[in-house]
DNA sequence: GTCTATAATTTGATAGAC
DNA sequence: GTCTATCAAATTATAGAC
């Protein structure tokens, strides 16, 4: 494969992300992603045979590497705190990156569900540690405080994610305040999301 | 407007509800609202004209109930802490609800950014107190700690909503676990949640 | 008000020249 | 590999009978 094919290709794939995690799968249109890739739309089928294929490249892609943000939870190496903290290093930053990322994820999932279950099993093959499990190990070894591992993981997730998928309408509401939330802010993000991780993992007043 | 008018008007919103926040703008078909009302596509243009005005009607009503959650903020009868709760308490529970509400609405915005500007400028019409501008009154009297109040809205919005956000994907990568995250468990979020509202408000660690 | 039938438009996909 | 021209299917919207 030539030099100029491979550019062309990757000039494609770029536009398709970009579109489809504007509008998704329905919303984003062949037209668009030929424009925004500055060639012919006839092109995109010569490389990518339809629109579902070129969808799913740019789907797993996104989901392969949401998902390589948690290979650090496998780092025996480091405390169960400094883990899950370099954890939210990890995904605030790569979501500052891709904003959309989450939203489209989450979204294209929930119209398709039996897409994602195929997509998970497989990315779950490497051998990785669930955060939860390592939670409910780290709590048998008293290494941290007890809590509803679940609930944690929810919380953990809605507060380094939500910022990004609902930076629209944040900005929308909170500009019309005089306060701006920009990418500055990611580093107050952290610290706060650090700040709760460190409550809960050394609080000693849950035990029922 | 006769009776039987009026109840094939609010099939035909029911539905279309259903189907817009399922499906977003673009995925929903009109042939889906009117098969789900259990009328004819006809109807559908009789009455709102055209797929966008049909939208608009829905949209403008989802928005209109999340941010009627938020008028507990202006109850002056009550402490901070007490309206927070409450509209933890009030916003989870309607979110149970209407699950699929937050990622409605915050798709739509963010593919159209222009149509909310417009939206919200008149919601912010009903002189309701902003949860920011509240945070920083309660700070000028110690009623409350000192904290940033944008980056703790920001981190409240995000434990309330993403989990009904993310159910699609959690109840996959969770349930291959063997655990379950149903309905149940919005107490135990509702709880969490105010477990870490009292953490901010109440602690004393954070002066710069 | 409600339906059937059909027009008009959008859009994904293909054929074939270069 | 890349383009133009065109097809085929899906989908919004309308016309007109009842």
């Amino acid at each position: 494969m030539g030099l100029k094919e491979k550019c062309t290709e990757e000039k494609i794939l770029e536009a398709a992300k970009n579109v489809f995690m504007k509008y998704g799968f329905y919303g984003a249109k062949m037209q668009d992603i030929s424009n925004q890739a500055g060639i012919n739309k006839a092109l995109l089928h010569y490389y990518f045979r339809n629109k579902e294929k070129l969808f799913d490249q740019v789907f797993e892609g996104a989901l392969a590497k949401y998902f390589e943000q948690m290979l650090v939870f496998s780092d025996t190496s480091l405390p169960v705190q400094e883990r899950i903290f370099r954890y939210v290093d990890n995904v605030i930053t790569f979501l500052s990156e891709y904003p959309q990322m989450s939203m489209f994820i989450i979204k294209e999932i929930s119209i398709n569900q039996e897409m994602f279950y195929e997509k998970v099993a497989h990315l779950k093959k490497g051998s990785r540690i669930h955060l939860i499990t390592l939670l409910q190990q780290a709590m048998e070894t008293d290494e941290i405080a007890q809590f509803d591992p679940v609930i944690f993981v929810m919380n953990l997730h809605s507060l380094c994610a939500y910022p990004f998928i609902a930076a629209p309408i944040f900005k929308a509401i909170i500009n019309t305040n005089g306060v701006d939330f920009e990418d500055a802010e990611n580093l107050k993000l952290k610290k706060s999301v650090k700040e709760f991780i460190a409550f809960k993992l050394t609080k000693t007043n849950e035990k029922k």
